[in-house]
DNA sequence: CTGAAAGCGCTTACAG
DNA sequence: CTGAAAGCGCTTACAG
């Protein structure tokens, strides 16, 4: 028997419970004024006919889908932030199934601009309100807001609408607070010319208030910048190696440049962590499994998809109001690759 | 201006463009029998409003959404999986909105059964076809077929469903060869007990069939089972050191377990690849930064997803027949870690 | 080739 | 507390 377009409507359920059909839209949405016992006989009709109301009848009537669009980058190139990108599905989805709520997927196709995936869902017209994973960059977010649709960023955003992001900053503190703690003294920043600029300097604020609270200040020629690749923390290590002095630690803005990093010290013979400290940020996957295995910055993904969930749904029913950001903490995770300074 | 709920509708356009609605309708849909001077005046009429069509409205008038749902194991411990996972995602996601549907997500809740996602989709009755990740259990996909959605598995199954899976058979096979050819002979096989029973009974044929091409037979002895894990690798690897003659290879059914084994062999001591060689499944994300690097056997996660969305489109729009399980080739990728086998 | 009618399955005021 | 009416924005036969 196929059930999914049995015509198990409203009618059938309000001819079997002997009310009208308005009765039975009123019991399922929970209206007052419905005496106990015809509720009861409704409920009883429902269960009996195995009843389920349609998604799509419901939306057109009350102008509203309960449906919240996830707009991601295409997966195709993710690499090391797959792990990230699908603890925010998977946190996302929590967040909005637990209010009943649906998740549409929304990422660009490759043959088109990131903007595509806005668009599409714009010119579908069937979610309520959208989430916006921050990498999708901000023009996308702009279209949404004009078209009316409320919308909350998971990462960071100068636009002005809600967002949940990391608390990048004390991240990065405590990292440097680790190094620093470790008698480290030359120690070296690899960050990032691309993208993701408000997480690059919620970090470097981080790391110069660890600085300022050892009596120090941060030397710019302890600073080189990459692209996030392992390439580019490879490149990094390389020129920092040059210095007269070079460092005794690096501290890396992603795991994928430290590894970089980890793996041109080896490749010199540099023993990690006896005689240099290495530690990156974002605390993927492979962190643990590296050798020796990376001391990281984690950042809670799940919580920030489930987060930004709940709170774009407050929004939809009108029982939030669009406020400040909410920074999640994150968590230094110390494992072998950081260890005390070499005496000299 | 708020262009979401703009009560732009048919009518409106059909005011402008001075046709009446059914007509706008009409170009909408390119039916047949619309002349090409009103066709024009229409569409012209439709983009001077920036008019969307309701999608609520015509599901409901047809019946059908353009959604397709998409069920998945909740992230929270993904882990590796992660990125096998979050390729599908994205494929299936080109699949579906190069086809012009939209894909709607869901995993279980934390708090209920693998069976909840399953049942929250039937409930809902807003998609037209589901595609259900192998990974989720064949119960779900009964309760599917059951209530009359047309299902595609994306990986193996042994239901009479569609489905598009990896070549395992041939992937075992070509590792295997692999590590023949470089003439180890006691090849260690690490299996696992759960899960994936289909994909571990063809990845366990493509080594018999590699040992039988160079005329051996599977020895019993060097077949130990884990369960997915690190520390099953490590365990497996354990008892079959302990043998008189250990094996000179290990060839593991997921990146995990070789991890495990790596780990193992260096503990004890072992070089690999000069002693042992060792080999993968899945090649994840870490398997190239390992040390050594791992080989192992690349499936194509995200083609998966796409040939799977394309696959339900076409039953859906009546295009095809549901067919035999399509099988996308694997393929083998050397590193570091496998070398030819130590002259005794 | 185009218009008028009926209906998809709900919700939302409006009476009583 | 409950029913009858109107409408959400489309599609689908049915006339002409």
């Amino acid at each position: 028997m196929n059930q999914k377009d049995s015509s198990i409507t409203m009618r059938t359920v309000a001819q079997r419970a002997g009310v009208s059909y308005q009765t039975v839209s009123r019991v399922i949405n929970d209206a007052a004024g419905v005496a106990p016992e015809t509720r009861t006989r409704v409920l009883a009709a429902m269960r009996e006919l195995g009843y389920r109301p349609s998604l799509a009848a419901r939306s057109l009537a009350r102008n509203r889908s309960e449906i919240v669009g996830l707009v991601l980058p295409s997966s195709v190139e993710a690499g090391f932030a797959s792990a990230h990108l699908l603890q925010v599905v998977g946190g996302v989805d929590r967040g909005v199934s637990d209010n009943d709520y649906t998740t549409l997927l929304s990422s660009p196709k490759e043959s088109e601009t990131e903007l595509s995936a806005f668009r599409r869902l714009i010119r579908q017209r069937t979610v309520d309100g959208v989430l916006v994973e921050a990498s999708m960059g901000e023009e996308g977010v702009k279209l949404l807001v004009e078209a009316g649709y409320p919308v909350t960023v998971i990462g960071h955003t100068a636009l002005d609408v809600p967002s949940v992001c990391p608390d990048d900053e004390s991240g990065a503190y405590v990292a440097m607070q680790h190094l620093l703690a470790l008698g480290h003294r030359r120690i070296a920043i690899v960050t990032s010319g691309e993208g993701q600029g408000l997480a690059v300097r919620a970090r470097m604020a981080g790391c110069e208030r660890a600085l300022a609270d050892a009596g120090l200040t941060l030397d710019q020629g302890l600073v080189a910048t990459g692209n996030w690749s392992i390439a580019s923390g490879r490149a990094a290590a390389e020129g920092l190696l040059d210095r007269e002095q070079p460092p005794t630690a690096y501290f890396c803005f992603n795991d994928s440049m430290a590894i970089g990093v980890l793996q041109l010290l080896r490749e010199r013979g540099i023993d990690v962590p006896r005689e240099v400290s290495v530690a990156g940020f974002d605390d993927t996957p492979p962190a643990p499994l590296l050798t020796p295995p990376l001391t990281s910055v984690r950042v809670f993904s799940a919580e920030q998809g489930e987060r930004a969930a709940r709170t774009l749904i407050g929004i939809l029913r009108g029982m939030t109001r669009p406020g400040a950001p909410v920074v999640l903490p994150s968590q230094l995770v110390v494992r072998g690759s950081t260890a005390p300074a070499h005496p000299r």
